[in-house]
DNA sequence: CTACACTATATGCCGTGGCATATAAATCGG
DNA sequence: CCGATTTATATGCCACGGCATATAGTGTAG
């Protein structure tokens, strides 16, 4: 394994610590403006664009694409599909499971969101993260994802 | 306000979306481990960290540091407390609040619990970010933690 | 010194996620 | 085709955070 002389897991620590506070607040702040805006909260948005992006996808995909439970997954689908902008329609390969769709207002409601978050992140990380610096650090985080996703890394029970 | 040509929002809306799924599964995971070594969580490990690096904090200071309400600070100490790893002290200067401090066991804890996870986010990100990219992202990630404190972003009410 | 505003924290109610379990349906062995 | 196993989801219980409110203590004007 590279990099273990040093001081680098003090690195880590600290570059961890960050990530973690910053995802928070962005989180946070995106919550604030789409409950303000769209009456929908970050997770909802983020499980709503899945849907309009990977139609047919099933409570489990979600579960498995969030890395979230699937109960959770379950009764966040309710929620959705309570408020109108989901339905749950049957699989005719699987009667265990449904197949999920976006309704209209759902659809409408995810493009005005989307274009909310769009608009809050650049003004958000859009001066932090210069327009040199974003690809790399993207790119970085997209390899770590894949790295994290293959290993079934911090994947929940269920 | 820079960068807002061409899709970069696009850009922003994917890296926020990996960013948030690198950050659930590292914290999934560390919470696993540390549950099972040392039977705590990381959001209690990140507490324990600050009190033992910020000696005489308060419940405020905790919440302003980690982005979190004061309520649900105030009930988290109440948790450490009641393992005995955290002592609320008499605040001479201020009845209205208490000087938070480690016992002996705290201590011990959160240096084991630490040395677990250096241990493991060396294992889960050593290698996606390569030492040469480790320094420059964990910069911008620092930047842009200042920047979102500085301006209170995503601070929650209380 | 007192009334009034302000501050720091604690507490209560609610929503949401984790995890265990329940249930239904598919699959597999024979 | 039948029972056993596995899979996909739903449901129940618990822990925890947000937010509103309550409470205690501080500061300040007069």
């Amino acid at each position: 394994m590279a990099y273990k002389s040093g001081d680098d897991s003090a690195d880590l620590l600290g570059f961890f610590h960050d990530l973690v506070r910053c995802e928070t607040r962005l989180y946070n702040a995106l919550n604030d403006r789409l409950r303000e805006r769209h009456a929908i909260v970050t997770s909802q948005f983020e499980f709503l664009r899945h849907l309009r992006d990977h139609p047919g996808s099933r409570v489990g995909d979600l579960a498995a694409g969030f890395a979230i439970g699937i109960g959770a997954t379950s009764k966040s689908v309710d929620r959705l599909e309570r408020q109108g902008w989901v339905v749950r329609q049957a699989n005719p390969a699987d009667r265990r499971s449904s197949l999920l769709a976006l309704t209209g207002d759902g659809s409408a409601l995810v493009d005005a969101a989307e274009a909310t978050v769009a608009e809050q992140l650049t003004e958000l990380i859009g001066d932090a993260f210069g327009a040199s610096a974003l690809p790399a650090v993207a790119q970085t985080f997209a390899k770590l994802r894949s790295a994290l996703e293959r290993a079934e890394i911090g994947t929940p029970t269920g």
